[in-house]
DNA sequence: GGGTTGCTCAAAATAAAATTCGGTTTTGTT
DNA sequence: AACAAAACCGAATTTTATTTTGAGCAACCC
């Protein structure tokens, strides 16, 4: 039963509105209460769902510049992934990581209040390995379309 | 008082952990469950907090490839990046997309569930603007950081 | 000062949700 | 077909959340 159409559907809708109630949840997919809820904590349990995120409106809430960076390692070792990786983790700033494969090896989100402070950032992160790490950076001019979840449906056998 | 500490501390919370009971988050910020609960319609209202999302682990659920797509147009004009915008928003499997200033144009993330699906949609962008868009694709190998929120601490004025 | 506004709180009333449980149905297996 | 395991439902219970109410307090403006 592991993945049914229930789970998917479970999952769907608590990926798009965390929110919910167990009692609107159980409705919309057909099932009293109870077994919904079973349903939701066994998924949790499987690490299968959650955490759950509040999505902030950063424009509007304060002034901020956020960078897409890509960035190449001059030293391709497994360790000085690790090193670029841990630092990507211990710089709040750093919102998001990504290792690639292409013409480039790891792709950055970064978030600071103003410029001066994303280029201490960018300095920090050139730091770790001196000479050997490229890093070019692009400045978001506006959003195209927000993560808002993925598309399930595609996704899942169907 | 539009964005006091507590205001601050509620979305820094809500934002990390959406299904959070009303009184729990009271409790955090020292308000009564009532104060709280205003504070929170309100901060929705104005629609700096919302939607809500759950975190799916997609690596669990299915097999699927995530890919950084760096795009770049030929067609500097308004008209291509609206066009090609509009592609992005409609297309599933296109969950992220900016626009930025650079070495190139636009940023996208797109999740499919194998490489041929990817290659659907690489033509299908490519094919907006025949000849005149460039798109350099890069598998993501693993996460570095997953986004989990912004730093507000770092953001809002302190 | 007096009035207004907009916040706060606490308590009570209301509403809703989670949990539990026995009995039933479905599903999967032999 | 028979059995066992798992999942379901519905109702009762307990717990928790939400709304409402009334009153206090501070800031601001006339």
């Amino acid at each position: 039963m592991q993945l049914d159409k229930i789970n998917r559907k479970i999952l769907s809708i608590l990926q798009q509105d965390a929110r919910i109630t167990n009692q609107d949840l159980a409705e919309r997919v057909n099932l009293s209460p109870s077994s919904c809820l079973n349903r939701v904590r066994k998924l949790e349990q499987q690490g299968l769902i959650g955490p759950y995120l509040g999505v902030v409106d950063l424009a509007t809430l304060c002034r901020s510049v956020t960078v897409i960076a890509t960035v190449s390692l001059k030293d391709q070792s497994t360790d000085a992934f690790r090193a670029f990786q841990q630092a990507a983790q211990d710089i709040p700033e750093v919102v998001e990581c990504y290792i690639v494969s292409g013409t480039f090896d790891i792709f950055l989100r970064i978030v600071a209040p103003d410029m001066n402070r994303y280029n201490e950032i960018n300095d920090r992160l050139l730091d770790l390995q001196p000479g050997k790490v490229n890093i070019s950076s692009h400045v978001v001019l506006s959003t195209g379309k927000p993560f808002r979840g993925y598309p399930l449906d595609q996704l899942i056998d169907g």
